[in-house]
DNA sequence: ATCTGATGGTTCC
DNA sequence: TGGAACCCCTCAGA
């Protein structure tokens, strides 16, 4: 009191209505003070700070934006976040309720043309159908580890070894993981000191991994002894500032040429020789100068037919043969920046790219015309600055190549809790196939790479790994493997100050494995259904306790649309676009 | 439970 | 062209 007496009074009046009108917002409320606190201020003035509900969007009163519950409320003052298109918010957008919305299905051609007939035939000798439905798992089992210090940039599959999954990450290591054998992963710390954009095997030796990193540095690594050398440095003076600091994205190996080339944040491409490991002629100009060139993608049937994508918002489709500057094929514009573009696996035909505008792009035909998309595809893909950028990736197995996975960046309600997916898409007829997700993990997969042979999905997700499967598989697993449950941190990470650079995380991991085929949501029951247990290892981890029969199908991890056995809980509503009103009513 | 700090890149002027 | 402002659903650790 005697203290306060020296100061101001300060009052906090926190709003609780916002549909007062805003007109109050800048006169001081007649403050209730006792009439001893009035003679010790003296005659100084209250001074009031009002706490007013404000969204925190636009910073207007009236209405707010955020998370109520598991539900996010758009601020009604945007464009729909989804779509960008205004008038309605994400909550209404048609193409959350139904991702082909708007869609022009690929046609089914019924020509009578010879010649289209013939041309059509050359492209699909046979038209296969979409993945069959039996392949699409509608549950799948999950492995989670995290080694990574800093969050995941990029995944990649060994090209023979089926239980290997390489991950980059944004500090610059390589981490490698045999999910096989669950806990065994080795991190290589000392390749790159920031971050690990992209990386491709060795065609002719699957023991080494090329990789590109903002370092400025293509590396071949053996993943055996972790030996790197590094094919090339484009900061050979180190750090000169930011104007000639230059950095390495986009990263592909054309196995005709024995090349690796990568593509700088300038706008360029380089070439470095395999078998001499050296730089090969002079870096050519293929982006907006100044731009990042963040994909790089040789045709699989043709790789001298090159596809360059970045942010001066195009991809754009070269002949190897003929590169130098503005000599592209085609430019493929799009609205804004350009994540990924990749060639489809097999055929190397169609082109899917991921923008930041929200929209997956197919091409279906490079024969074709290809001044526009043959379809764009509605897709929460806009990311924030702390994630890294969603790209959709092919299933290789798809032998329609059809099947597109691709993370999600909004969260629906799932039974109350806020999850973000990881969607199947069948690019044909821009169709939610299905999506991925665990009431346990609640951060954002960005990062997401289907199995080139096998049924499984890895994903990125901040700092942890997930290896996603049918549980059909589980039924090939040896018995004590099948029933294996294991969830928690098997090792808490050591508090380590920086320092002491010496890169070994290994030693701070957190290990996380588990099952996720019976799990239900976190706010279900209180009282552990795990108990602890120790491995061979002598690390402990806590192993589920089956007191409970299955839970309803809906907290099944896999959500298969249309599906009859595992029915779709996501809200389903209806379309109803409407002028965003000035104010939202308060619950 | 709540808060905070580390973080980039794009767009606009 | 450079620089500042801005950016809707982060994440992890304290």
């Amino acid at each position: 009191m005697r203290r306060r007496s020296l100061f101001p009074r300060v009052m906090i009046d926190k709003d609780t209505e916002s549909e007062k009108s805003s007109s109050d917002e800048e006169e001081e409320d007649a403050n209730v003070v006792s009439p001893e606190e009035e003679r010790i201020q003296k005659g100084k003035t209250p001074i009031t700070v009002t706490l007013k509900k404000v969204c925190k969007v636009c910073k207007r009163s009236g209405h707010e934006a955020g998370f109520r519950g598991a539900t996010y409320i758009d601020c009604p003052m945007k464009p729909c976040f989804l779509c960008k298109l205004p008038g309605h918010t994400t909550v209404t957008c048609p193409h959350r309720v139904a991702t082909e919305y708007g869609m022009h299905p690929a046609p089914h051609k019924n020509t009578t043309n010879p010649l289209e007939f013939v041309f059509q035939r050359q492209l699909h000798p046979r038209l296969p159908p979409i993945k069959p439905a039996h392949v699409i798992p509608d549950q799948v089992s999950c492995a989670v580890i995290r080694y990574h210090s800093r969050r995941i940039t990029c995944l990649e599959f060994h090209p023979t070894n089926n239980n290997i999954l390489l991950s980059g990450d944004k500090k610059g290591q390589l981490g490698i993981w045999d999910f096989g054998k669950v806990h065994e992963k080795t991190v290589y710390g000392n390749i790159h000191n920031c971050i690990l954009n992209n990386m491709k095997f060795n065609p002719t030796n699957d023991g080494s991994i090329y990789a590109a990193s903002s370092d400025g540095t293509i590396s071949c690594t053996d993943l055996e002894t972790g030996i790197s050398l590094s094919l090339m440095n484009l900061n050979p003076n180190g750090w000169e500032g930011p104007s000639s600091w230059r950095m390495l994205y986009g990263l592909d190996v054309n196995s005709e040429r024995n090349v690796v080339l990568v593509a700088d944040n300038f706008g360029y491409i380089y070439m470095a020789d395999i078998r001499s490991n050296n730089k090969m002629s002079k870096p050519t100009l293929i982006h907006k100068k100044g731009t990042k060139v963040v994909g790089l993608n040789c045709n699989p049937l043709q790789p001298d037919l090159l596809l360059s994508c970045g942010n001066d918002h195009f991809a754009r489709i070269w002949d190897m043969r003929l590169l130098e500057a503005g000599s592209s094929l085609y430019n493929l514009e799009h609205k804004r920046v350009v994540s990924s573009a990749y060639f489809s696996p097999l055929s190397g035909s169609k082109i899917l790219t991921t923008s930041l505008d929200n929209r997956i792009r197919v091409w279906d035909s490079i024969f074709g015309n290809l001044d526009n998309p043959s379809r764009e595809i509605v897709h929460s893909h806009d990311f924030n600055r702390y994630l890294t950028a969603f790209r959709a990736e092919w299933d290789a197995k798809d032998s329609s190549e059809s099947l597109v996975v691709i993370g999600r960046y909004i969260s629906e309600n799932y039974d109350g809790a806020a999850l973000h997916p990881i969607d199947f898409i069948n690019i044909r007829t821009g169709q939610l196939v299905a999506e991925v997700m665990d009431p346990n993990i609640t951060t954002i997969s960005s990062v997401n790479k289907l199995h080139p042979r096998e049924d499984i999905l890895a994903s990125g997700s901040s700092r942890s790994l997930f290896i996603w499967r049918p549980n059909k598989l589980d039924i090939a697993l040896p018995r004590e493997e099948k029933r294996m449950v294991l969830c928690g941190e098997l090792s808490k990470k050591r508090n380590k100050k920086h320092g002491d650079d010496s890169d070994d995380d290994s030693e701070n991991d957190i290990f996380i494995s588990k099952d996720i085929r019976f799990k239900q949501k976190k706010h279900a029951s209180k009282s552990s259904p795990y108990k602890s247990r120790r491995n061979k290892q002598g690390e402990e981890y806590l192993r589920r306790v089956n007191t409970h029969s299955a839970p309803p199908a809906h907290f099944s991890s896999m959500y298969i649309h249309g599906s009859a056995t595992t029915p779709y809980s996501a809200p389903v509503m209806d379309v109803n676009i409407v002028v965003p009103a000035s104010s939202v009513a308060e619950p």
